[in-house]
DNA sequence: ATAAACTGATTTATTTTATAAACCAAATTT
DNA sequence: AAATTTGGTTTATAAAATAAATCAGTTTAT
Protein backbone atom coordinates (compact mmCIF):
# COMPACT_ATOMS: atom_id res chain seq x y z
CA UNK A 1 0.00 0.00 0.00
CA UNK A 2 0.85 3.53 -1.00
CA UNK A 3 0.83 5.49 2.14
CA UNK A 4 -0.77 2.83 4.38
CA UNK A 5 1.14 0.59 6.52
CA UNK A 6 0.42 -2.72 6.19
CA UNK A 7 -1.93 -3.97 9.34
CA UNK A 8 -0.56 -7.20 10.84
CA UNK A 9 -3.17 -9.90 9.84
CA UNK A 10 -2.98 -11.85 12.81
CA UNK A 11 -3.94 -9.13 14.82
CA UNK A 12 -6.98 -7.34 12.57
CA UNK A 13 -9.06 -9.75 13.64
CA UNK A 14 -11.41 -8.48 16.36
CA UNK A 15 -11.19 -11.50 18.77
CA UNK A 16 -7.69 -11.95 18.58
CA UNK A 17 -7.41 -8.05 19.03
CA UNK A 18 -10.03 -8.43 22.15
CA UNK A 19 -7.82 -11.47 23.42
CA UNK A 20 -4.54 -9.38 23.51
CA UNK A 21 -5.89 -6.24 24.68
CA UNK A 22 -7.29 -7.87 27.68
CA UNK A 23 -3.96 -9.84 28.27
CA UNK A 24 -2.05 -6.78 27.86
CA UNK A 25 -4.14 -5.24 30.66
CA UNK A 26 -3.69 -8.56 32.57
CA UNK A 27 -0.29 -10.12 32.07
CA UNK A 28 -2.39 -13.09 32.65
CA UNK A 29 -6.08 -14.60 32.10
CA UNK A 30 -7.33 -18.19 31.66
CA UNK A 31 -9.92 -19.45 28.79
CA UNK A 32 -12.83 -18.85 31.03
CA UNK A 33 -11.76 -15.34 31.79
CA UNK A 34 -11.30 -14.64 27.97
CA UNK A 35 -14.23 -16.30 26.89
CA UNK A 36 -16.23 -13.81 29.36
CA UNK A 37 -14.26 -11.04 28.77
CA UNK A 38 -14.60 -10.96 24.76
CA UNK A 39 -17.88 -13.02 24.40
CA UNK A 40 -16.53 -14.84 22.06
CA UNK A 41 -17.36 -18.59 21.32
CA UNK A 42 -15.63 -21.13 23.33
CA UNK A 43 -15.12 -22.84 19.51
CA UNK A 44 -13.68 -19.67 18.60
CA UNK A 45 -11.29 -18.46 21.29
CA UNK A 46 -9.95 -21.99 21.40
CA UNK A 47 -8.90 -21.69 17.45
CA UNK A 48 -7.64 -17.71 17.94
CA UNK A 49 -5.79 -18.74 21.08
CA UNK A 50 -3.91 -21.25 18.96
CA UNK A 51 -2.85 -18.94 16.30
CA UNK A 52 -1.86 -16.28 19.16
CA UNK A 53 0.35 -18.93 20.42
CA UNK A 54 1.75 -20.27 16.91
CA UNK A 55 2.61 -17.02 16.40
CA UNK A 56 4.46 -16.41 19.58
CA UNK A 57 2.33 -13.44 20.43
CA UNK A 58 1.01 -15.48 23.96
CA UNK A 59 2.13 -18.31 26.06
CA UNK A 60 -0.08 -21.11 27.19
CA UNK A 61 -0.25 -23.17 29.73
CA UNK A 62 -2.30 -26.13 30.71
CA UNK A 63 -2.96 -26.80 34.00
CA UNK A 64 -5.47 -28.01 36.26
CA UNK A 65 -7.20 -25.95 39.17
CA UNK A 66 -8.72 -28.72 41.24
CA UNK A 67 -9.79 -31.05 39.40
CA UNK A 68 -11.12 -28.95 36.13
CA UNK A 69 -8.66 -28.20 33.46
CA UNK A 70 -7.48 -24.90 33.05
CA UNK A 71 -5.92 -22.71 30.71
CA UNK A 72 -3.70 -19.70 30.91
CA UNK A 73 -2.60 -17.49 28.95
CA UNK A 74 0.30 -14.53 28.88
CA UNK A 75 1.48 -12.08 26.18
CA UNK A 76 4.88 -12.14 25.19
CA UNK A 77 7.43 -9.65 24.90
CA UNK A 78 7.24 -10.57 20.84
CA UNK A 79 3.20 -10.04 21.17
CA UNK A 80 3.84 -6.94 22.81
CA UNK A 81 5.89 -5.67 20.34
CA UNK A 82 3.48 -6.82 17.79
CA UNK A 83 0.20 -5.00 19.12
CA UNK A 84 2.79 -1.55 19.70
CA UNK A 85 3.25 -2.04 15.82
CA UNK A 86 0.03 -2.83 15.33
CA UNK A 87 -1.66 0.36 16.70
CA UNK A 88 1.45 2.94 15.09
CA UNK A 89 0.10 1.23 11.74
CA UNK A 90 -3.48 1.86 12.18
CA UNK A 91 -2.74 5.46 12.88
CA UNK A 92 -1.53 5.74 9.00
CA UNK A 93 -5.40 4.98 8.63
CA UNK A 94 -7.39 7.55 11.07
CA UNK A 95 -5.77 10.67 10.82
CA UNK B 1 -18.49 -8.50 24.20
CA UNK B 2 -17.76 -7.33 27.10
CA UNK B 3 -15.59 -4.17 27.98
CA UNK B 4 -15.02 -3.95 23.48
CA UNK B 5 -17.48 -2.47 21.26
CA UNK B 6 -18.33 -4.08 18.29
CA UNK B 7 -16.04 -3.07 15.16
CA UNK B 8 -18.08 -2.95 12.01
CA UNK B 9 -16.98 -5.77 9.89
CA UNK B 10 -17.31 -3.33 6.96
CA UNK B 11 -14.53 -1.21 7.87
CA UNK B 12 -12.30 -3.75 9.88
CA UNK B 13 -10.64 -4.61 6.18
CA UNK B 14 -7.66 -3.77 5.60
CA UNK B 15 -8.40 -2.27 2.54
CA UNK B 16 -11.69 -1.35 2.60
CA UNK B 17 -10.71 0.94 5.46
CA UNK B 18 -7.85 2.51 3.15
CA UNK B 19 -10.33 3.31 0.47
CA UNK B 20 -12.90 4.93 3.05
CA UNK B 21 -9.52 7.30 4.79
CA UNK B 22 -8.58 8.20 1.48
CA UNK B 23 -11.91 9.52 0.71
CA UNK B 24 -12.14 11.31 3.81
CA UNK B 25 -9.19 13.06 3.00
CA UNK B 26 -10.26 13.98 -0.43
CA UNK B 27 -14.15 13.52 -0.58
CA UNK B 28 -13.78 12.62 -4.41
CA UNK B 29 -11.36 10.15 -6.08
CA UNK B 30 -11.18 7.95 -9.14
CA UNK B 31 -10.74 4.13 -9.30
CA UNK B 32 -7.29 4.20 -10.96
CA UNK B 33 -6.53 6.94 -8.07
CA UNK B 34 -7.36 4.00 -5.28
CA UNK B 35 -5.42 1.62 -6.92
CA UNK B 36 -2.28 3.34 -6.60
CA UNK B 37 -3.05 4.81 -3.16
CA UNK B 38 -3.80 1.42 -1.65
CA UNK B 39 -1.66 -0.90 -3.90
CA UNK B 40 -4.40 -2.66 -4.46
CA UNK B 41 -5.24 -5.51 -7.32
CA UNK B 42 -7.68 -4.21 -9.51
CA UNK B 43 -10.40 -6.88 -8.91
CA UNK B 44 -9.87 -7.11 -5.14
CA UNK B 45 -10.62 -3.10 -5.33
CA UNK B 46 -13.35 -3.31 -7.65
CA UNK B 47 -15.06 -6.27 -5.37
CA UNK B 48 -14.29 -3.93 -2.04
CA UNK B 49 -15.83 -0.80 -3.62
CA UNK B 50 -19.16 -2.61 -4.71
CA UNK B 51 -19.90 -3.27 -1.01
CA UNK B 52 -18.93 0.05 0.69
CA UNK B 53 -21.69 1.01 -2.16
CA UNK B 54 -23.95 -1.26 -1.63
CA UNK B 55 -23.99 -0.38 2.32
CA UNK B 56 -24.38 3.12 1.28
CA UNK B 57 -20.96 4.51 2.91
CA UNK B 58 -19.58 5.28 -0.36
CA UNK B 59 -21.54 6.54 -3.89
CA UNK B 60 -20.20 5.24 -7.09
CA UNK B 61 -20.67 7.30 -10.24
CA UNK B 62 -19.40 5.94 -13.60
CA UNK B 63 -18.51 7.76 -16.53
CA UNK B 64 -15.91 8.80 -19.08
CA UNK B 65 -12.91 11.16 -19.23
CA UNK B 66 -12.41 11.60 -22.66
CA UNK B 67 -13.04 8.46 -24.39
CA UNK B 68 -11.89 6.31 -20.88
CA UNK B 69 -14.32 4.86 -18.40
CA UNK B 70 -14.25 6.24 -15.64
CA UNK B 71 -15.40 5.57 -12.10
CA UNK B 72 -15.40 8.39 -8.80
CA UNK B 73 -15.76 7.10 -5.65
CA UNK B 74 -17.01 9.84 -2.90
CA UNK B 75 -17.93 9.11 0.40
CA UNK B 76 -21.47 9.68 1.71
CA UNK B 77 -22.49 10.98 5.27
CA UNK B 78 -23.92 7.50 6.42
CA UNK B 79 -19.76 6.72 5.55
CA UNK B 80 -18.59 9.04 7.49
CA UNK B 81 -20.48 8.45 10.58
CA UNK B 82 -19.68 4.53 10.22
CA UNK B 83 -15.99 5.44 9.96
CA UNK B 84 -16.14 7.75 13.23
CA UNK B 85 -18.19 5.32 15.14
CA UNK B 86 -15.79 2.86 13.94
CA UNK B 87 -12.41 4.52 15.38
CA UNK B 88 -14.32 5.28 18.39
CA UNK B 89 -15.25 1.34 18.64
CA UNK B 90 -11.13 0.49 18.01
CA UNK B 91 -10.59 2.81 21.32
CA UNK B 92 -11.84 0.08 23.65
CA UNK B 93 -9.45 -2.13 22.49
CA UNK B 94 -6.19 -0.18 22.58
CA UNK B 95 -6.38 1.63 26.12
C1' DA C 1 -24.99 -46.18 41.60
C1' DT C 2 -26.72 -44.02 37.73
C1' DA C 3 -28.60 -40.71 34.88
C1' DA C 4 -28.74 -35.79 33.81
C1' DA C 5 -26.68 -31.62 33.51
C1' DC C 6 -22.62 -28.73 33.64
C1' DT C 7 -17.58 -27.28 32.81
C1' DG C 8 -13.77 -26.58 30.00
C1' DA C 9 -12.41 -27.09 26.30
C1' DT C 10 -11.26 -29.23 21.07
C1' DT C 11 -12.61 -30.74 16.55
C1' DT C 12 -15.18 -30.55 12.45
C1' DA C 13 -18.20 -28.41 9.25
C1' DT C 14 -20.25 -24.32 7.26
C1' DT C 15 -20.34 -19.74 5.90
C1' DT C 16 -18.11 -15.56 4.89
C1' DT C 17 -14.25 -12.83 3.38
C1' DA C 18 -10.08 -11.75 1.02
C1' DT C 19 -7.09 -12.37 -2.73
C1' DA C 20 -5.53 -13.63 -7.05
C1' DA C 21 -6.03 -15.06 -11.63
C1' DA C 22 -8.50 -14.90 -15.80
C1' DC C 23 -11.07 -12.40 -18.74
C1' DC C 24 -13.45 -8.51 -21.51
C1' DA C 25 -14.25 -4.26 -24.26
C1' DA C 26 -12.38 -0.42 -25.90
C1' DA C 27 -8.40 2.57 -26.84
C1' DT C 28 -3.61 3.30 -27.97
C1' DT C 29 0.83 2.21 -29.74
C1' DT C 30 4.06 0.00 -33.03
C1' DA D 1 -3.48 -4.83 -38.39
C1' DA D 2 -1.10 -7.00 -34.52
C1' DA D 3 0.31 -6.19 -29.97
C1' DT D 4 -0.11 -3.63 -25.80
C1' DT D 5 -2.29 -0.81 -22.50
C1' DT D 6 -6.28 0.99 -19.84
C1' DG D 7 -10.13 0.43 -16.92
C1' DG D 8 -12.37 -2.36 -15.16
C1' DT D 9 -15.56 -7.11 -13.96
C1' DT D 10 -16.12 -11.95 -13.16
C1' DT D 11 -14.78 -16.33 -11.58
C1' DA D 12 -11.99 -19.38 -8.88
C1' DT D 13 -9.12 -20.29 -4.86
C1' DA D 14 -7.36 -19.63 -0.30
C1' DA D 15 -7.94 -18.06 4.24
C1' DA D 16 -10.69 -16.65 8.17
C1' DA D 17 -14.60 -16.45 11.18
C1' DT D 18 -18.36 -18.66 13.22
C1' DA D 19 -21.32 -22.14 14.69
C1' DA D 20 -22.42 -26.76 15.71
C1' DA D 21 -21.04 -31.18 17.30
C1' DT D 22 -18.23 -33.72 20.13
C1' DC D 23 -15.35 -35.13 24.13
C1' DA D 24 -13.44 -36.02 28.79
C1' DG D 25 -14.26 -35.30 33.03
C1' DT D 26 -17.11 -33.35 37.23
C1' DT D 27 -20.90 -32.19 39.92
C1' DT D 28 -25.77 -32.63 41.18
C1' DA D 29 -29.98 -34.96 41.77
C1' DT D 30 -32.62 -39.50 42.09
Amino acid sequence: MGEFAKLDPLLHSELRLAVMSTLLTMEEADFVYLREATGATAGNLSVQIDKLSEAGYISVEKGFAGKKPRTVCRITETGSRAFAAYVEALKSYLH
